[in-house]
DNA sequence: TTGAAAGCGGTACCAA
DNA sequence: TTGGTACCGCTTTCAA
């Protein structure tokens, strides 16, 4: 910039108005100023501009696994929103590690992003009151933040959308309805199985432990779950399968099987549902929404929004597509 | 950090050189400056840093669309690689469009990464060339650079793709064997192309210009395409689909269509192709190898490799799940 | 082993 | 409308 300066033989803090936009240049300085930088290949330095002014114009998120289809376009729709703002996206994938999420988290901060986007893994976000303090905006998606940590959350209904399809099944007619979800330690999973029983429950039935199980999506876990049911005196004659890899576990295992299917309702949609034969019938989430709502919250408050948290939780769909309305056998 | 150092009782750069575990600090010295650290919740300033320093940890990765399962998995492997050597990866879709993909080289340009990883959408990169002398490293990725651009390239084999997977058709009995292909424009749909015509011409046939068609993947152009093809005098009895959106595209237009199927090879593996009825055969590539080379080569080059542009092309497989297999009607 | 001072490349503030 | 200067927080260099 100095270099600049010179060759236009003006001050560094007229350059600096220039490349800002600032007012109070008259055009033919300006005109100068900008043949200079033109000439020169000028490109200012972000970090330089970063340790002076405190802004980065950059936003860290932190996901799952960047290569998850239902995270990758949470990550475009916050990707897209940030864009819209002038802002960059520094994502990275927690594998579901506390201790990893909170590597990435206070990576960002020291790089000083703007905000945070966090879908939390762990369960003790201590380390992040002092960013908070220091005012690096935060928003939890898909998860909430333990009590006492005041940001902003946006959630799924995901009680209700397990009630969605149990309902569903109980609608054709199922009475026997197994859930299969994920690791009891993932909010979410919890929060689905809590809707199943509760749906069991309002429709008076007695939620039968033995056709629950929780543990991770693995096609091993998940075969052998489906075949203990099975051989139950009183056998499950519907399913449903608490995310989309143990959905596709389950396809995978009832691929493999000789037995009749089970009715099956999987949450979450996925790519080719519906040309699998029957196709798939879900309750659909819409992670796209999930991220944008997010990122434009932290937009907000980033633009000087000041309120008290906001907690939101956005509605899930049911999707039909033959394999939840297959009758009981 | 200078309150950490007044806190601690040393100097400033007795405390910069606790934080960068350098050497020439006594054991009692190191110690107080941590409790100092600790007490103070003390984090560096990366921007300062970087502005001192040069170096921002960080490399840039421009992509097509980071919610895509290929880009996705290709963008997880070299954050993977990026981790291991304490870099950030700021990840951008450019969403196969020249003017994006050279906005989102020049921000992270301007951000100062250390190196770039492009699978670029244009063919004009002559705004790198600053960027390249100012000792960026950048390797291109899936697609070439154009020539007198000495940058590191990662590439498929996809004439060879293309090749194995007529082979395979014809070694079945195929003889009228048509090629939907996405966009001329792009280079991957040129190679493979390309490999289809070079695999008909070697087996002694003529490629029928009725048998090709190039374009974009939606859904309605496929299902024209398919419908015109199936009209002709002497229709095709098999398909070689020129990406994983093709494929998917030509596998709904099949769903919705009553004729006899094709037999159908698909370029891109993808999630439950396994799962479909009859199976999908494919040639696959692999995305996360591709990102893993490309960051490899990269951080080989940040640690001082220096040797001449190396353009590497990874392999094709076949992998056959019937699809690929049924015989001509 | 430790420290002092210069500067990386900008922006903020105030003066001209 | 323009310029001068302090200073952001750290690393580098050199001296003690």
């Amino acid at each position: 910039m100095k270099d600049v300066a010179t060759l236009a033989g003006v001050a560094l803090k007229t350059v600096s108005r220039v490349v800002n936009d600032e007012p109070g240049v008259s055009d033919a300085t300006a005109v100068r100023v900008r043949t200079a930088i033109e000439r020169l290949g000028y490109r200012r330095n972000e970090s330089a501009r970063v340790l002076r002014s405190g802004r980065t114009a950059s936003i860290g998120l932190v996901i799952e696994d960047v290569a998850d289809p239902f995270y990758s376009s949470l990550n475009r729709a916050v990707e897209d929103v940030a864009t819209k703002h002038g802002s960059l996206v520094l994502s990275g994938s927690s594998a579901e590690d506390p201790v990893r999420e909170r590597e990435l988290v206070l990576t960002f901060c020291s790089r000083r992003v703007d905000g945070l986007i966090v879908v939390p893994a762990g369960f003790d976000h201590d380390y992040l009151l002092p960013e908070l303090q220091a005012g690096i905006v935060t928003v939890f998606v898909d998860r909430p933040a333990e009590p006492g940590l005041d940001v902003d959350t946006v959630l799924c209904d995901n009680t209700g959308g397990a009630r969605l399809a149990v309902g569903h099944l109980l609608a054709h007619g199922h009475r026997r309805i197994a859930f299969l979800g994920d690791s009891p330690s993932i909010f979410t999973a919890r929060e689905r199985l809590h809707g199943y029983r509760r749906a069991l429950t309002a429709a008076g039935l007695a939620p039968d432990e033995h056709l629950i199980s929780m543990g991770p999506p693995d096609r091993a876990r998940v075969a052998f779950e489906l075949d203990r049911m099975r051989a139950l005196p009183d056998p499950p004659t519907a399913l449903l399968t608490g995310n989309g890899r143990l959905t596709v576990a389950t396809l995978r295992a009832f691929a493999g099987a000789t037995s009749p299917r089970l009715a099956l309702v999987g949450f979450d949609d996925f790519e080719l549902s519906d040309l699998i034969v029957p196709g798939v019938t879900v309750i659909a989430q819409e992670p796209a929404r999930l991220g944008r709502t997010a990122a434009e919250l932290l937009f907000r408050r980033l633009f000087g929004h000041d309120g008290p948290p906001e907690h939101l939780r956005l509605p899930t769909h049911l999707i039909t597509r033959g394999s939840g309305e297959i009758p009981p056998h």
